[in-house]
DNA sequence: ATTTTCAAT
């Protein structure tokens, strides 16, 4: 949770043009939240001994056994997946529908959370965002009045959205709840985008909440976690929430407030959150001084001094074909084309890649054969044997390039460039074997493309490490994008005159994983810059 | 109850 680049988000009210990414938001976290709740509550000892009862009493009129066991199990289901939407606000929210247009009513006008980890880029902000306000008050003023007032009263017990943008995309949202007594607020709502959890996101929003809401007096936070959810509870405690009713030993004095906070109603008088309790302490420093971890954040810009062969310079030079006799016996055992399947499945870029339990590389050898000739060779390989794919190439490359080490037979010294594809990154055992190989030739220069990032989740996992060193020894990494799918499709791929065709959040995806990447690259970037001062002796 | 990842059966 050091290194991350939270500098860029900015924390703001959620306006209107944002309703439909929260939304989605919204939607993705309640997913599986209603099915997990379903189960839990027909696991439940009484719920079980009713419908045993129910089943029992249904056999008698039933003939079948197997009917009579499973339609009391599939009532109580259908019931409860209509009720339950109704009688319970999602994600601990008090009420089963949000007013998000209430809620994001002069929205524009607030300004953003303390973001401890940004430094000056907010205050453009702020000020950006008045242009749209303009526009919007020349509208409700040809609207009627009327509309402006039913708006006013909304918003008063719609509550806050904030929404965390990094470069205009909605990646976190968290609410504060328009039910509200003297001191006292409650949050809710609190989601993370599914590809950007783990980096301290959620506690960043939380916090920069929780300071907003100590300067308007309130000393008392209440947080409705949905239940069952273990991260959701681990969470809360973690920013030093406790369950309702451990409080009472740790806070002492503060009793005199005897404030409880009823559990929801929620489904048939059971409650179906659990409350959470963070008290403010009093006098304690107002806003951005007390998160934890905080950390002046030096933005640097990548200097683009390595990437100073641009993408499809290889590309546009025609194919050859190899000119010996064993250069193509080599190449026809490899360059059989992939099948279209196998393809999309291994390198479709999907958050949640299961079941791809091998890694392809599509490569492309460019070798310089003479002062203005050129000569590639094309394949693909995958895993075997439990060797990583990458070692498979580099044990092949020495077939591919004659006189990788040292000079050749004429005692020219060749120089590779090798392009791969492939659709895991390297592992941080491969990424260290890789940069030995290079140190080692230095007549050849590697650029990878990945369509996933291998085990890259965890902020201090040794892959993304491994990345970094890659990067360091002069390798260039990108992820894929639509391009790169299109071009290993046309080269790779058996496709039969079929054009390739992008799967659903393609570009999304690859989005994502870029600025991934880049925020796991970055430490690279600060490094070098470092060492650049080191040099100048500054 | 969150999910996966160069498998292991
Ligand atoms: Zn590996």
């Amino acid at each position: 949770m050091v290194r991350l680049d939270l500098g860029d988000v900015s924390l703001r009210r959620m306006q209107e043009k944002d309703i439909d990414a929260v939304k989605a938001l919204i939607k993705e976290g309640c997913e599986g939240t209603e099915n997990r709740l379903i189960l839990y509550l027909l696991t439940r000892p009484l719920a079980l001994l009713m419908l045993a009862i129910l089943s029992s009493i249904l056999r008698c009129v039933l003939h079948s056994f197997i009917l009579a066991l499973v339609i009391p199990v599939f009532i109580f289901i259908i019931f409860l997946k209509l009720t339950i939407p109704r009688s319970v606000g999602i994600l601990g929210s008090s009420r089963p529908y949000w007013d998000y247009v209430g809620s994001s009513y002069h929205a524009d006008t607030e300004p953003d959370l303390p973001n401890p980890h940004a430094g000056k880029a907010k205050l453009e902000k702020t000020r950006r965002r008045k242009k749209p306000k303009e526009k919007e008050k020349d509208k409700t003023s040809e609207r009627e009045q009327v509309d402006e007032d039913e708006l006013k009263q909304r918003s008063k017990v719609a509550g806050e959205v904030w929404v965390a943008d990094s470069d205009g995309e909605i990646i976190g949202c968290v609410a504060r709840d328009g039910w509200s007594r003297d001191g006292v607020c409650r949050i809710c709502r609190l989601v993370v985008q599914s590809w950007y959890r783990r980096e301290g996101l959620g506690r960043l929003l939380v916090q920069g909440l929780e300071s907003r809401t100590k300067q308007s007096g309130i000393r008392r936070v209440y947080a409705h976690v949905p239940f069952p959810s273990k991260v959701g509870e681990a969470f809360f405690r973690r920013l030093g929430y406790r369950l309702q009713g451990e409080t009472a030993g740790t806070m002492g004095e503060e009793e005199e407030e005897d404030d409880y906070e009823e559990p929801e109603k929620g489904w048939l008088g059971f409650p179906l959150t659990k409350t959470y309790t963070h008290i403010h302490l009093r006098g304690s420093s107002l806003g951005s001084g007390d998160f934890p971890g905080r950390r002046v954040h030096e933005r640097v810009k990548s200097s683009d001094w390595r990437q100073t062969n641009t993408q499809d310079a290889n590309f546009k030079v025609t194919r050859k074909q190899p000119k010996t006799a064993a250069d193509s016996s080599k190449l026809t055992s490899v360059i059989v084309l992939m099948t279209q399947r196998k393809f999309i499945f291994h390198y479709k870029n999907v958050r949640w890649a299961r079941g791809r339990n091998e890694t392809h590389l599509c490569f492309v050898v460019k070798r310089r054969t003479g002062p203005d000739s050129l000569s590639f060779d094309f394949g693909h390989l995958r895993n075997r044997s439990g060797c990583h794919v990458e070692l498979l190439f580099l044990r092949h490359l020495g077939a591919l390039c004659p006189g990788l080490w040292g000079s050749n037979v004429d005692g020219a010294r060749m120089c590779y460039a090798v392009t791969w594809f492939c659709s895991w990154s390297p592992c941080s055992k491969c990424a260290q074997q890789l940069a030995h190989f290079l140190s080692q030739t230095p007549n050849l220069r590697l650029r990878i493309f990945v369509s996933r990032l291998y085990f890259c989740d965890e902020e201090d996992s040794v892959e993304r490490e491994g990345l970094r060193h890659l990067k360091r020894a002069g390798v260039q990494i990108s992820v894929m994008t639509y391009k790169d799918y299109f071009y290993c499709w046309q080269t790779f791929v058996a496709r039969k005159e079929k054009s390739f065709k992008a799967w659903d959040g393609l570009h999304q995806n690859s989005v994502r994983l870029v600025r991934k990447l880049n925020r796991i690259l970055q430490p690279c970037d600060t490094e070098d810059l470092r060492d650049g001062f080191a040099l100048l002796g500054l």
